[in-house]
DNA sequence: CCTTCTCTCAACCACTTGGTTGATAAACCG
DNA sequence: CGGTTTATCAACCAAGTGGTTGAGAGAAGG
């Protein structure tokens, strides 16, 4: 899957039980079998989605005596964020003027190293 | 690959050959052999890449003559904006307040059925 | 100790994906 | 008309995906 992280990000959410997931972990920490719960598939299953999104570094995984809780690390989201946001200019009407697009461009880029 | 629209988007995005050719279409349009001139695979291949990004809703193609152009559309690029945004107040730090937070969300609702 | 609960690992399956090569269609050009 | 350019279609292949079932490891609890 090009091991690319921002591939990996687009790759973990382009699946809605994954995108359901992290909906679910955005209100609270949980447990695999709790996030199991939902939907109409195996433990297992919800297992190897958790694989995918913490190989895409969206959630971190903590053991705690027989269970192993979810958390949200919303850090790839900001990233893809900002990637999405290269495009803006093409439908945003907030940019009146070139010199405004430069300007955020120039601003935006202040330690944001692509 | 679950036919639902936001997946289809993600999906599309999930590879760096794809991300390039839109990169490409966002300094204006351009035709097949163009968009796979920079790369290493076949002009088939690149024809396949359109195809996925053509029905995830991220270009529009047009015939003239023997040369099919291709033109951004970035609506989805929007819509995936939105959605990221959903996530923000998990990392941004311009939500004070759970105030602003939820004044903000109503302000995004006005007219954007999810 | 034995059972139960939680979760992962392993093997398997049908299907998709990203690439190839070869053939074909459609339009221009001499 | 004959050849060239542009792009797609079709068949194929290796590798990955999302699901299953079955087995097993670790911790809690009667």
């Amino acid at each position: 899957m090009t091991a690319d992280p921002v591939s990996l990000v687009f790759a973990a959410l382009a699946d809605p039980t994954r995108r359901a997931i992290l909906a679910r972990l955005a209100s609270g920490e949980a447990t695999v079998n709790e996030l199991a719960a939902p939907f109409p598939v195996s433990v297992q299953a919800i297992s190897k989605h958790l694989n995918v999104l913490e190989r895409a570094g969206l959630i971190v995984r903590t053991r705690e005596a027989q269970w192993r809780r979810c958390r949200l690390d919303p850090a790839p989201l900001r990233t893809l964020s900002e990637w999405v946001d290269q495009y803006r200019r093409l439908w945003d009407d907030r940019y009146d003027t070139l010199d405004d697009y430069l300007r955020d461009l120039k601003e935006r880029s202040d330690g944001t190293a692509q």
